[in-house]
DNA sequence: CCCGGGAGG
DNA sequence: CCCTCCCGG
């Protein structure tokens, strides 16, 4: 049984047990509120070999229920794309990823919510781990979206190249054209003192979990008081997912609304899906009356 | 037997064995080029505590034959500051220091050449080294200058506070006044990656062994090639110790002249005077003709 | 006061 | 994929 009511985007939250619970699907997309984006953002540790026959299948679960309009995925490797691209996921998700090899970015995109007009792969020109910047130009609901996801250089000794990741990321974003909302949701690494050193995130993009009032239930996605996966004898917690929003400058209003983490069921095996958890972020998006 | 022939300010460079050579002196002094000035830099590795019983006076025999207007010092310890209060140099030399415990940076300034008007010890405000800069504002012979020096964060995992301490000091450097010039020494700890990381040295100030077209035999500070005193088992140059000059926008011209590395005598410990060499740097600095 | 890697908490 | 220490090169 599961420890857990898994959140989903139709509903917001289950009032029933999971199992009595219609599950949504893609007869029920259709009803949902064209003007709530749900977007989820998680780094699903495929780098992890461990448990893989419970943690892959649970994944696939939290999927299914959640069903968020984006997906945004960290350490994605080539079997679990392939996995992807043969599950049942796929008749309801477009995928797309930011790399072929090795382990990477990618994307699932809920075909009747959300539409893919061109997606960009930009490679970071010094990444020493081989990391770039996956984007997805998407229409929603009559909103122009550019979504982008990224898994920014990883450990203490990144923290340069890391950052100049993150500046470039910031940079994309603001370039995004002034009628497109902007949503950046990824594994950053990030130090808090990292941000600081530069200078803060900058004007016209917002941190959406400062921008909720940095609620404490989900401040850190990477928690080994929490999370057993990495097997460390310490006591450490990071927020390193993070999602940015620029909102268009006119044609949408997007209102962040919510932000909960995903992923904090133990399995069988005594340990979870992934090391990270995941972040499942809604966001309200209205027509922007023009102010000209 | 000396193996090295010591440069000194007076004289430019000694013709003569050092032993036949008349060491220079106060009333020599009076004697030498008005418009050049010379200074050493160098961090004298107060922190070793091996074979100082032949470091220390070798170090104040180079004080003594080089006799520079301005000495900037780093890696101090109370028992230097001490010793160097009760030494004969004190009777041509007065001595600031950035701090009075631990390990810390420090200024002599030859009285008869060079007049303190005021100095400043500011701190950098997340150091976890406690380091500090060092400034100085002097009269020498009608030219008003800064002079600066500091010991920049230190190691590889220093790099972001480094940068941002080397930022506070090119920022005090572009803020001095128009009618000074401005100098600065200091062990920087600096990899060129990082001045690059910053988008290389400010308009307005210069790298005085940049100006000079980067003398291979001045290039490296630290250098394990060639400098036994750490004992490494590996080769590893830097270019840790740097100089850097702000011109006056009016009232002085300021030009450097020549960069010479120097402590780089084997003493009979078998190791040198610090495991960085020094930098000794002259200028020229001429009336500036007024423009208006 | 170099660098990287590995162990241990 | 935390951090610090230690070691060898």
């Amino acid at each position: 049984l599961p420890q857990e009511e898994p959140p989903s985007c139709p509903s917001g939250s289950l009032e029933q047990p999971l199992e009595n619970h219609p599950p949504p699907s893609s007869k029920t997309d259709l009803k949902r509120d064209p003007n709530q984006l749900c977007v989820l953002c998680w780094n699903i540790d495929g780098l992890d070999p461990e448990d893989v026959q419970e943690r892959w299948p649970s994944f696939l679960r939290y999927l299914m229920r959640i069903r968020a309009d984006v997906v945004l995925l960290q350490e994605l490797i080539p079997p679990m794309a392939e996995g992807l691209e043969k599950s049942s996921i796929m008749k309801d998700y477009e995928l797309i990823v930011g790399n072929t090899s090795g382990y990477f970015t990618g994307m699932l995109l809920l075909r009747s919510r959300v539409k893919l007009l061109q997606s960009t792969v930009v490679n970071y020109p010094t990444t020493e781990m081989g990391r770039n910047l996956l984007m997805a130009q998407l229409s929603f609901s009559g909103h122009q979206l550019w979504v982008m996801t990224s898994h920014l250089e990883s450990c203490k000794d990144g923290s340069q190249e890391r950052m100049n990741q993150l500046r470039r990321v910031w940079k994309r974003m603001r370039e995004a054209p002034d009628d497109h909302t902007v949503i950046f949701g990824g594994d950053t690494n990030l130090r808090d003192r990292e941000v600081k050193w530069l200078g803060g995130v900058p004007e016209g993009i917002s941190d959406v979990w400062e921008l909720l009032g940095k609620p404490e239930d989900c401040r850190f996605t990477w928690d080994t008081v929490n999370n057993n996966n990495n097997d460390l004898p310490v006591r450490a917690r990071l927020r390193f997912d993070r999602v940015y929003v620029r909102p268009a400058k006119e044609g949408s209003k997007v209102t962040p609304v919510s932000m909960q983490l995903v992923g904090q069921d133990r399995l069988k095996c005594g340990r979870f899906t992934s090391d990270h958890w995941g972040i499942l972020c809604k966001f309200s998006i209205q027509l922007q009356l023009s102010t000209n």
